[in-house]
Parts: structure tokens; C-alpha cells; sequence
RNA sequence: GCGGGAAUAGCUCAGUUGAUAGAGCAUUAGCCUUCCAAGCUAAGGGUCGCGGGUUUGAGUCCCGUUUCCCGCUCCA
């Protein structure tokens, strides 16, 4: 049921122009998506509201847009190099998944319990006399044992250097390595797991540099910590925000756009002093929440949930779930990541990244409190959260109930007929209205079929524009939700939509 | 990555034992002039995901491949 809904939700942003599956007339890219003429607005709405919530509602939190390109050694001091860059390979029959390397490393260490079993019971045989590297370097059974090792590891380290997958798959195969599980040596080919994509810098004749696509747009922000604080004369605590595309080589991107290797993250880096991370940490884990919240949808859509397990560079960790037609999924995580990525640039840098606090009149490595949300993740929630097929009392209709400040698409205005001079008095009301909200005008088909079209791409006003607007100016407004309608005059429009659509009101509600 | 299913017009789908590719909705133009879709007329739009094979002939049968969906796996 709940799969059926997401499917026609798919449907819906392909139809309607929300989303579409990119290079599609090439078959399609797996996980990628491309957003269309009306998803495009929703997306920018949505970033919108994040940015000025955050740069404009806190006096100490200021934006940033760094480069996607970075210093390789940025990923080394992050932990992302090492972290994400395993070979893999599964076993057919059990279905279980190795680090090819480690496989391999752990039949060198079998190799080495022989030696040392063989050396053990030497030296109980010999005993004091006994002369273990003469013993190694004699005994046929230690010098068969040594030899494997010597041509594994030979063949394993020069495979590793020359990242050549085939030859880590021959080693296993060749040293008959078997899954502890299934027993079996069924085993696919080893595969690359980067998490990281690469590319190079300079061309290839005089030795290119490899640097990656960002996997996350913290690190652009770290590395410019210094240069904001100094530069913007910024006092701890102070946040740094930053909305931009990240790069994750992901395994399984699936879901939509719920998982993709190209996505859109909006982040905040808030720099404290150390030892009051914890109460930043609540603090901005409610401010978090009020600000989806506010949105309007129901309390039971989201709930936090709190990491168990902790990421290598923090000490506490949550994340905000909306209710997705699969479930509840994290739209936002919010981390208390220590010093941790400070204290490594300043490590691989080798310039001191401090702040001095002169109330405490000395100098300490910033504590940081990471908040993270996906665009594109808050995007699905906002169609999930939105759609709804309607049974009315002749027919049905389908509606995204959009927060109205988000609408792609504010208000439509039509002519009831297309004559009389209802367009010219239709077209003149958007004349007026363009430059403040996205307008559009519609004369095609009935009047009912418009308001159908304005419901499914979640247009919260229709303004319909009559004979009797002729006569006194006045036309009506007919509401998305309840479908309900008033007459107004044309002057008051502007008015009346402001309020609803305005940002400053949700503002408001932000704890 | 493994296993299963699917792919025909913008959308939803039909297409018989293999023989000139269809419907509804949508779109465009016109008629009608009407406050909650589906009135009338006409038009445009598909080398049936892609590549091979079998066949006189393939949307249909076979093989491969790509993409999507479901489950498992993975997810700092």
C-alpha cells in the first residue's frame, strides 16, 4: 500500500515536472536525478528557507560557499581516505561480504601460527640450546611457510600499489581461500568501494593530480574556519552555514531521491567552547526541529533517533526521521563532532587553528556542533508529506498540500471565459503580482479542470476572474485546501497572499 | 553485489496460436462560455528500452545488455 503510494508520488514529480531521471533519452543514469521546471522552484523555496532561517535569524551564524574541489590532504585529515577505500568481495553461497584485504592479511597470519608453532615446539625440543633464527633459517617447514608469505605478500603489496583487483581476486583463488561461513570458494569478482569519486587536476603528461569530489561540505568549512572568524571578527559561539553538492560513491543508491550519488546538503558548523557541546548540542537539536515543524505537518511525522553507534569523529549524534510512505528516514543529522576535525587539520596543516577567548583569556581547539540536512531528502518529505488523492463528492482529485510558502507555483489567476476582457483583466492582476510571487495564467478548458491542474502542483491560490471584476474589481480567491472561495477586491490580493506565502511568519515559530 | 519482477505515446495500460501498433487520459488548434476534471471537431505524438539470434515475417519466441521496482546486502 504504502509502496503503491510512493510509486505514484514517482509518477507524479515525472508527470508534473518536480523531477526526472537524468539523461533519460540515454536510458537513464542509475541514481541520479535531474529537477524540473517546478521542482527546481520547490528546491530553491526549500533552500531558501534553511539559508535565511539560519544566516539571517542568528546574528553570529554567517554563510560561506566553498569549492567542491579541495586539497587531497583535506580527505586524509578527515578521515575519509582511509575510512572508505576497500576492495570487496562477496561469497556466492552465503551471500556475506569481505574486505578482500583483510582475507588476504588473515591468511598471512595463518601463515606466521604455523611458524611460530613450528618455533614453539623447537624450542621445547632444544631448549636452551635452541637458536631460533638459525631454526628459521634452516627448518624446511618454517622456510615453506616463510616462502608463501614472502610471495603473498609480494604479489598482495604490489596488487594494492597498482590497485589491481583481478590479482587480489588470483591471490584469494590461488591460496584457496574459503568464506569462514559457507565453507565455499564461490566467490564474485573483488570490487573497488570507494566512497569518494576522484578525478585529476593538470593534464596527464606531467603527472596529474588525483583529488576527489566532495563527500560532505563540512570540510569546506573547516578549512575556512580561520579566514571567517578572523575576517568577520566572529566570537565563539559562532556557525558557519553552507548549502552546496556533495559526491558519495554509494554502493546501493536507491529510493528515489532519497539516496543519490550527486545530492544537495545544507550544513552548519556552530564553533564552541569546549566542554559546553552538550547543551549546543539539545539546543540545536530543538531549534532543528521547530524549524521542520513549522512547516505545518503533523507532530507524529517526525521524531528524533539517537545514534548508539557514534561516527569516529563524535560524541553524540541524532537524527530527524519523517514518516516516509517507507517508513520513517533521517532527513537531518545533527552531531556533536568534538574537535576532532579542527584538531586533524591543524595536525596535517601544521598551523594552529585556535581561537583565543578572552573571557577565559586563552587559547583551545573550538568544539563542534554539525547540523546537516539533505535537500533532496527534504524535498521527498515535503512531496511525501504533501501528496493526497481526495474523494470528493462527484469525483476525486489529487492535491499536494505543499506549506504554501514552498509552492513552486503561488497563485494562479483565470479568466472564467476568454472573452469579454476577462484575460486582458486576468493578465493585468499577474502584471501586478509577477515580481513578488510566481504567477501563472490559465484559460484552457473549464474552469473546474484549472483548478484540478493548480491542486496537483500545489498552487495554494486560484484567483478566478469573472464579469462582476469588470464592474466593481473585485474577483475571487478560491483556497487549495478546503476549496473554498471568497470575493476580495483585485487591491487587496497582494495582501492576502503575502501573509500566507511569507517566510517571516515561519520565522516566527523557530524556537 | 545476489535473487525475483518489469520495460509498448507525456501518464495508465491493452495488444490473441508470430503477420500494416491501439485505447483512455494528457497535449495543440478550433467550437461551446460554464466557479470545481472527463461536451463537440480535428491534429500532433511510438523504429514497442537497447543489441544480437530464430523465422518468409518478431512488440510477441531465444540470448545478451541497460534502466527501474521488490527482497537480501551495504549505508563515516
Amino acid at each position: 500500500m504504502a509502496d503503491d503510494i510512493f510509486k505514484k508520488l514517482i509518477a507524479h514529480c515525472k508527470e508534473y515536472g518536480f523531477v526526472f531521471p537524468s539523461s533519460e533519452i540515454y536510458d537513464g543514469m542509475g541514481a541520479v536525478y535531474d529537477y524540473g521546471q517546478l521542482g527546481v522552484e520547490l528546491k530553491n523555496n526549500i533552500k531558501r528557507y534553511w539559508w535565511e532561517s539560519m544566516v539571517l535569524l542568528h546574528e553570529n551564524v554567517v554563510g560561506l560557499d566553498s569549492a567542491i574541489f579541495m586539497h587531497p590532504t583535506v580527505w586524509k585529515a578527515s578521515g575519509h581516505v582511509d575510512a572508505f577505500n576497500d576492495p570487496l568481495i562477496d561469497n556466492k553461497d552465503s551471500k556475506k561480504r569481505y574486505r578482500a584485504d583483510v582475507l588476504i592479511e588473515d591468511l598471512i597470519q595463518k601463515f606466521e601460527g604455523k611458524i611460530a608453532k613450528e618455533v614453539t615446539k623447537a624450542k621445547k625440543r632444544f631448549g636452551d640450546s635452541f637458536d631460533e633464527e638459525q631454526f628459521k633459517t634452516t627448518n624446511p617447514r618454517v622456510l615453506a611457510n616463510q616462502a608463501k608469505i614472502d610471495e603473498v605478500h609480494g604479489r598482495f603489496v604490489k596488487a594494492l600499489e597498482e590497485n589491481d583487483l583481478a590479482e587480489l581476486k588470483a591471490i584469494i583463488e590461488d591460496y584457496e581461500i574459503a568464506c569462514p561461513i559457507s565453507g565455499s570458494r564461490n566467490w564474485t569478482d573483488v570490487r573497488q568501494f570507494n566512497l569518494m569519486f576522484s578525478t585529476e587536476v593538470g593534464s596527464t603528461a606531467d603527472g596529474a593530480q588525483k583529488i576527489f569530489l566532495r563527500p560532505e561540505t563540512a570540510q569546506g568549512i573547516f578549512v575556512n574556519y580561520l579566514n571567517v572568524q578572523k575576517t568577520g571578527r566572529m566570537k565563539i559561539p559562532f556557525g558557519i552555514a553552507q548549502i552546496g553538492k556533495a559526491f558519495r560513491n554509494e554502493i546501493v543508491a536507491r529510493q528515489f531521491i532519497f539516496r543519490m550519488r550527486e545530492f544537495e546538503q545544507m550544513e552548519m558548523q556552530f564553533f564552541v567552547r569546549p566542554g559546553s557541546e552538550m547543551d549546543w548540542f539539545k539546543k540545536w537539536k530543538e531549534t532543528r526541529m521547530s524549524w521542520h515543524k513549522a512547516l505545518g505537518f503533523s507532530e507524529d511525522s517526525y521524531r528524533f533517533h539517537d545514534h548508539d553507534k557514534l561516527a569516529h569523529y563524535a560524541n553524540a549524534a541524532t537524527d530527524i526521521e519523517f514518516k516516509m510512505p517507507f517508513g520513517f528516514k533521517e532527513v537531518e543529522g545533527i552531531h556533536s563532532r568534538t574537535d576532532f576535525d579542527l584538531s586533524q587539520h591543524e595536525k596535517y596543516c601544521g598551523k594552529k587553528i585556535q581561537y583565543f577567548d578572552p573571557e577565559l583569556n586563552k587559547s583551545y581547539t573550538p568544539y563542534v556542533i554539525e547540523t546537516s540536512i539533505g535537500v533532496d531528502r527534504m524535498f521527498l518529505t515535503m512531496m511525501a508529506g504533501s501528496y493526497c488523492e481526495e474523494e470528493l463528492e462527484k469525483d476525486s482529485r489529487v492535491v499536494l498540500k505543499l506549506p504554501p510558502v514552498l509552492a513552486p507555483v503561488k497563485l494562479a489567476v483565470m479568466p472564467l471565459v476568454k472573452k469579454d476582457g476577462l484575460p486582458d483583466k486576468a493578465r493585468a492582476i499577474i502584471d501586478n503580482l509577477k515580481f513578488d510571487f510566481n504567477c501563472q495564467y490559465d484559460e484552457k478548458d473549464s474552469i473546474g479542470k484549472r483548478y484540478r491542474r493548480q491542486d496537483a502542483i500545489g498552487t495554494p491560490f486560484c484567483v478566478t476572474v469573472d464579469h462582476q471584476a469588470l464592474e466593481d474589481n473585485t474577483v475571487t480567491i478560491r483556497y487549495r485546501d478546503t476549496m473554498e472561495q471568497e470575493r476580495v477586491s483585485i487591491d487587496d490580493l497582494h495582501h492576502i497572499i503575502s501573509e500566507k506565502v511569507s517566510y517571516k511568519s515561519l520565522y516566527a515559530k523557530i524556537k
